[in-house]
DNA sequence: TTTGGTTTTTAGCTCAGGCTAAAAATTTTA
DNA sequence: TAAAATTTTTAGCCTGAGCTAAAAACCAAA
């Protein structure tokens, strides 16, 4: 039995909760899928039905192991569509997300196998976060931490954002920051926790402790 | 108002039987979108309040010029998914049918436009049939007649196919005709009008007249 | 432990897009 | 041109996925 867009949305809903929060209430839900406490309701009421997710009245949601696979491929084909669309199709990374939230619902597992192989396997997509592989492994980032919790002195290059909202990505445009880039945090004012990077000796980039906070980066020690 | 995928594949059902037989009849409609004669009088009235379609109750439906403009971008989108799919995706002609038909109703004008420059604004799909351009120009294909009119003597080269099941497909994969390919028809066979083919002296194939019927060639004058 | 606030569920409604069966209109044929 | 056959429409129903408003369950604090 195939699953609709809208159930898939809503595995693929449980699952960013479990990954995050760990739980996966009524209430959440219904934000990230954009709808009612009273739909989600009943949404999970045929999913437990068919198998895909655990789930006993005022005791939130999990996935099952079948629930849980199919997620983590729904995230697969979102994140090596948003590849597609910024390496291939030169879209900006700010601007692949709610494309790829269609495309993902479309075929099977050769479409994206086939897609892959097109790419030639990438393992992150253009936020930086990991792509599971065709077996649904997620290859954990190593060593990535917030640019917040960096101290004076330490080099590093950014390697991801954990807001992925169009509204910030553009943001960091504007900051010139992108993945890739390596800085070294030379100054911390303690009036606003604000960050003062620099880019080889060169310029200068004042960045919020708010848009730190959001920034993934990876030390690189010497 | 943006339409439903439902929606759209009425549109490109009207759309193909005016460009083939000249009336989409309530009848047709209904094979064609597969659902009941019911249910296609129920959304033409929907499409027809929305201005997309031309409509009375008997008469069968006609597209407006929007509605005719919305179905050629669909099988623009429809061809060039196509494309994409047998030649950056390795998947064999006769497959990609069912594919397309799901990607050709994700994303607008940017998507497209951006996929055909990606492609390299290609003119024809895998089933050579002609890729309407970003204004909704069809290219007409020239000097394209069925292979079923040649006569003894011709040469040819095959350019495309009227029947592009997947059925059909296979066939001429086994038979190794294949787009592209040159013939010379050295014989009919009065019996069942089968024809036989030569490629450069060599091989013979032999053809049935439906099979003939069904595949498009252009003759090679000298 | 009782009261108040929050969260979840139930009940009943809407809308899109299908369906069947029967009625109406049109077309064909005798 | 009237009867028969076909096609289209109407009427009423169903399913998926959403909604609101009200009831029920749960939690927390006095």
């Amino acid at each position: 039995m195939r699953l609709s867009s809208s159930q898939e949305n809503y595995l693929k809903a449980i699952y960013k909760l479990e990954v995050g929060d760990g739980i996966a209430t009524n209430q959440s839900l219904a934000a990230l899928v954009e709808a009612t406490p009273a739909s989600v309701t009943n949404m999970l009421r045929k999913l437990t039905e068919a198998g895909w997710v655990e789930y006993q009245a005022y005791q939130g949601a999990t996935l099952t192991p079948s629930g849980r696979n199919e997620a983590v491929t729904l995230v697969r084909k979102h994140r090596l569509w948003e590849v597609f669309l910024v390496e291939k199709l030169h879209y900006d990374w700010d601007a692949v997300h709610s494309l790829a939230e269609e495309l993902e619902h479309i075929g099977g597992e050769e479409l994206i196998n086939r897609l892959d192989a097109f790419l030639e396997h990438p393992a992150y997509d253009p936020h930086s976060d990991p792509i599971p592989n065709a077996k649904g492994v997620v290859r954990i980032r190593q060593h990535a931490i917030a640019a917040s919790e960096a101290v004076v002195g330490d080099r590093f290059v950014v390697c991801g954002v954990k807001d992925s909202s169009s509204l910030f990505l553009r943001h960091l445009d504007k900051l010139s920051i992108c993945l890739g880039k390596a800085y070294t945090l030379i100054d911390l004012l303690e009036f606003d926790q604000s960050a003062v990077w620099t880019e080889k000796d060169s310029a200068l980039t004042s960045v919020s402790n708010e848009v730190a906070k959001n920034v993934l980066i990876q030390l690189t020690h010497e």
